[in-house]
DNA sequence: GATGAATATCAAAGCGCTTTGAAAATTCAA
DNA sequence: TTGAATTTTCAAAGCGCTTTGATATTCATC
């Protein structure tokens, strides 16, 4: 069942037909009921592809999700940062296009959606450190929001962070506050910005109490469960091994838990952890006093404003408004103690033992 | 840059640069190259929107990933299955829609993607034990791939699945074989069908040797972490407990191995684990032991076959070629020994210290 | 009852491509 | 050299919708 059928089902031009499915106001209210119930007993939709080539809108929104070329891996929190924003797209009637592809493969990805006007829109995820997708997307001139940020560009676009530096300082000064003086970092790929960000508010917390900083506890790589195990299992067995771990998922702090617990430590007592916490729905870090002590912010919220914004900004497009100042949006991460800290006086004692 | 102007540049007809560009052969080598050439110069690429409006195909496939209407939770799986076919779909020129929704809303979602005509074959995941999607699908007449079974459907369909009872069944032997008695079954959701697989394969291996079924040591859920963690520490704490664990996946077996040792019991020894493992890239059950004993099927290869068998029924469709039998795959898991399973003797001995 | 404004409907053009059926150009055989 | 066969190119129709500009209808006003 098409336009041009039901119309003349109905006996009736397709235009008003058309308009009074669109909610046009020259339409009687009369015709449009009538209209509207032919449309239901008909299961009549509109074709999407007729509508986006008549209105020049595609109602679509492209992610673009990194698989990384190294390990063909693809990262689970992305899945929750989607349910986000799918939801969000859901809602305002916006489909949502996946592409899962090889970080060098992105800047043709980009070009080829914008030029062959699949979407209206485009997310871009785990921007590198200076990410040449902004400077290649404002140039397409399409909407974009960035989830993240990239120190090296200089030109304003649309973001959403979380404040990374920040949660870091945080979370590096608790450590300090409890008299741990070896910290280890277990940060994410080095080539992403929020790890710079991240080790910078790291640093930071260390400098401000003089305490230099040891590269040797610093490790960067994708945030599996795989790797928070091998890399704690090794700083462990340092002979001045660290006392306590920063760790930049949750995934790789399992790991990490379970290198304690093998070295025969007492995990929270002798050896503390300290995690960003993307409230996975998998992995969530509940509880009253839940398993980690953790910086928090929710990837899935983060998901579902980034969308909002995306949608805000292309809306003002089709209304005509001036592009103004880029939206920006820095979320808080906020501390929370669980189970994975204590004092090191504690744990210096029981190692002692 | 759109057809009509590349052509009125080179003084050819739209007609023949489609030709020349869709690779058809009544076109000339001269002009083709001619084309080719300005099309790479001009950038040009042919819209998406009007192209799927001319040719009837839209050259995308849905996959709609059912959100747990409960927990709002979007299984992390689903991200190496949809990399597994996103990379299909990419070679193939497909694109892939992705469509986040509670299940309740899963038939309207269907509908209205087929009948606005925004896909041209769908991928069904996570199905019930008597799915009604699929005979809707059927109905509605577009092609479609079932990742698993539904065991109440008996009209016949395209599905891809593991043997869920097979590998249950080898599993839960293993465990038997090892002298466990007390063996516990962590399963996912009791709605899905693959659960239903998975206790079938337990039971009808513990039957055999004739040992009853404890319901008590059954349990279903969403297979988070958390989930693993408080049933397994409930079941230890039982007068009776268990001593081995079958668990449907790897992220709940983590929380099982976190009760274990929590327990303080020692895990591979006094308490095996049996996982199945999906193979997901975050969680790399691997090196030259692995950390679990496991019943193992990429997920990520699921995904890649799924896609290319929709992809070929499409093809098959498009030729004309008769409807034959449904495709249907049915992979095997493999067993693989790993650190987490030991003999019943050992763990009972060590238990009674 | 005539006039103008407001309201309701319509026919047709256009979105950017593919594809059909016809025409033009080229090749080949006689 | 000519006519048929073959190869290459083209103009125009059509995909299913929205939207423009025009027309028909209703209503209030003088």
């Amino acid at each position: 069942m098409n336009l041009k059928e039901l119309a003349h089902k109905l006996g009736i031009s397709q235009t008003t037909v058309s308009r009074a499915l669109n909610g046009y106001p020259e339409v009687s209210e009369a015709t449009r009921r009538k209209v509207r119930e032919a449309a239901e007993v008909h299961n009549y939709r509109p074709s999407l592809r007729a509508k986006s080539l008549a209105t020049g809108r595609s109602m679509a929104i492209a992610h673009v999700v990194p698989v990384s070329s190294k390990h063909e891996m693809v990262n689970p929190i992305f899945a929750d940062f989607i349910a986000g924003a799918g939801e969000e797209y859901a809602r305002a009637g916006y489909e949502l296009l996946l592409s899962v592809v090889a970080d060098s493969d992105h800047d043709r990805m980009y070009r080829d959606l914008v030029t062959r006007k699949a979407v209206d829109g485009l997310v871009v995820q785990a921007p590198t450190l200076t990410d040449n997708r902004i400077p290649l997307l404002a140039d397409l001139g399409i909407p974009f929001v960035v989830h993240g940020r990239s120190s090296g560009v200089v030109s304003a676009y649309n973001w959403l962070d979380v404040n990374n530096r920040r949660a870091f300082e945080r979370a590096t000064g608790l450590l300090l506050d409890l008299g741990h003086r070896r910290i280890a970092l277990l940060n994410g790929l080095a080539t992403l910005d929020f790890a710079h960000r991240r080790s910078d508010g790291y640093k930071r917390a260390l400098l401000e109490r003089s305490i230099t900083i040891d590269p040797e506890l610093i490790a960067h790589d994708e945030m599996t469960e795989n790797y928070g195990y091998e890399v704690a299992r090794r700083m462990l067995a340092q002979p001045n091994p660290p006392t306590a771990f920063l760790v930049s998922s949750i995934i790789p702090a399992i790991g990490v838990r379970r290198a304690i617990t093998d070295a025969g430590l007492e995990f929270g007592r002798e050896v503390s952890i300290v995690i960003h916490d993307d409230d996975l729905s998998y992995f969530r870090n509940a509880g009253d006093v839940p398993l980690f002590t953790a910086v928090r912010s929710s990837v899935r919220e983060a998901g579902q404003r980034a969308a909002a914004m995306l949608l805000e900004i292309i809306r003002r497009r089709e209304e005509g408004i001036a592009d103004e100042a880029p939206m920006q949006i820095l979320m808080e991460a906020e501390l929370t103690i669980g189970q994975s800290t204590g004092p090191r006086a504690l744990s210096r004692a029981r190692a002692q033992n």
